[in-house]
DNA sequence: AATGAATGAGATTTCATTCAT
DNA sequence: AATGAATGAAATCTCATTCAT
């Protein structure tokens, strides 16, 4: 049996409407990046589809780029949770573990995340400044690798054990990222998810 | 009997300088994006480092799209002669191949490519459409499941083949994006060539 | 019984200020038509005779097109209301009637329709096209038809009524056009007005 | 039998090649701004259509404004070529030039005019200036003049001739200029043309 | 004389952001 | 707090005109 994995954020927030009204905005927001495309993606298209106004806009994000952030960061965070509830099943088995998020990355539910990515591109480098990215970056790589290390032998030298991580986690993001965007149809995707995961599998020895 | 594909113009075809002004407008339009940016990627800056005026970049790029359509197509053009280059090559093993190739795909210059992508933003549908696109597409793919179908047993079934030849592609170009961007070492960047080219070797059963 | 029909929106609608706005505008528009002549009819000149910024102006036209088909239209519904109230008046005679609507037509306001030709230039048949004109275009010609059928013997043909009718509105039209543009006084416009008027009765047999 | 009327120039120019050049070049530009219509009608785009150089044009023409006006010229110039004839023939009865006066100005020969009368509207202040300009509008009402004493009674008072003229040409001319453009059939135009003509002719008296 | 590449001012349009109401 | 009109910098693209070859 499944267990179901919470999508929302732990903290129900106190802070009440303006919580709310940040979350309608940026569900707003990825309508609008979806709908129209990156070029068309502007803050009184988010405040219209959102149902507020700019000026509203502008009192929950300070610009346009801090809108995108928040954008870019729900979505990872949401796939980071999603990533956890998998990683923690207690029943499945590694190599299982790793088809399944890999069938995450290549599925319909990344494609946001792809979409989204074109807008963020640009703001790479903004993030990277953020502590924010760094922190989560690092929180990701972490859980991957004690992954790897709990699956793989115990003697497994440490090194491998990142590097495999590393490998693990790149190789599923950027092939999902390029497979999403061409336009398969389900079964074709699952059959790319099946073959990176298990080549991944085998190239590390996972059982 | 070999047949190279001839996808660039003869060596300086006789209208000289309208030719290399092009070309010259191309290297400062990938000069232009990589220091500013996509977002800051405009017709006038490009003409700035091209050190011209915006009406004659006008003159050999009838709009933006055939630019940075132009700009793709060079970069996609080298990177597939070299490509060519390696797999023709006599006396290499086709593991060997795989790693030059995938070296290739993970040094910063192929870098250009995915910095493209933003530039092209939503004129994708555009893009696709392009007859020459398909084409490169098609010989690309074509040129790969040959090299596949040569390096395994003769009895492999075709499917298999056609597979991996995509695999190869796609896992190579996808995550040379990705890596390529991470700004790493020339060492740490073979070293994650030779990973991932080996992974895939294995996986194949590429000798 | 006689249906006034209106092509006017109904005295100032409850949109006030924006309403008002768009009239400032269209009045900031013909000032700059007469002004500065057709090829120098620019969107930034119309903001700044307005008073606003150009992207003012873009909230209330969403492109110059509209502006001009704006005030095309307005200075052709302005004619229309005259000339309409002057045909339903009681006491004048018919001929007194062409008369006042000639002198109507070659006084220097409707200039204005004129230079609008060109400013119009190629968008022609995106002009053509529009419902309204054709429909304010039926409204005239049937009016004047009337008016004709009216004035003349209950027993002339209606082929010559039709005819008559286009006659008239089109020879005060367009010598009204042209004698508005060359400066006369309003003296000499009354007498060119008149001798227009008098032609077109006799010929027709209005008394 | 009818005349064949002139419609060259009568100083065969003795420039040669340059006179010719010029010739061409304003075909040339009558055939781009048909073609085109006033917005495409540019410089390079008149030099490709007389098979020369932007410099070359420049040679013949120091500006563009020189260029309009030169067109503008030479059609009315034509026209009144045309009209002389038709005034000068001595078997013809007045009321029967006007009719042929009438066509010309309706028929497609005139569409030219009016066609360049788009492009022509804005250069119309600077045209007044012209010398040239004033001595043709001063010749051809002249002309009329003459034509109008000779068809009148004796006795005719000299304003009644002086108005008539006037009235004659302008009428013929500005209706003209609308009626060409409604694109009505040849049959139509004659029946306009004559319509005009002798409603004319009977306000005149010319027999 | 002829060419046509180069120029750059200027036109239209969009959109992040502010601020009076 | 919320609104949305106003702003104006900036982007794309055109075209009359010049001038080196």
């Amino acid at each position: 049996m499944k267990k179901r994995i919470a999508l929302q954020p732990r903290k129900e927030p106190r802070q009440g409407r303006s919580r709310q009204m940040r979350e309608d905005i940026l569900t707003a927001s990825i309508r609008v990046l979806r709908r129209e495309g990156p070029l068309r993606f502007t803050t009184l298209r988010v405040a219209e589809a959102a149902g507020i106004s700019v000026g509203s806009l502008y009192q929950y994000f300070p610009n346009k780029q801090s809108l995108v952030f928040a954008m870019h960061s729900r979505t990872v965070e949401l796939a980071w949770i999603t990533v956890q509830g998998i990683l923690d099943e207690k029943r499945t088995s590694a190599r299982t573990k790793i088809r399944r998020i890999a069938e995450m990355f290549f599925l319909a539910e990344s494609q946001e995340v792809r979409e989204m990515g074109v807008a963020l591109q640009d703001s790479e480098v903004f993030f990277q400044e953020q502590p924010e990215h760094h922190r989560l970056q690092g929180l990701v790589f972490d859980r991957f690798t004690r992954f790897v290390r709990e699956s793989l032998p115990r003697n497994t030298p440490a090194p491998r054990v990142t590097f495999g991580a590393h490998l693990l986690v790149t190789v599923l993001e950027s092939v999902g990222k390029t497979i999403a965007s061409r336009g398969l149809s389900p079964r074709e995707l699952k059959q790319w998810a099946h073959a990176c995961a298990d080549m991944l599998g085998d190239h590390l020895g996972v059982p």
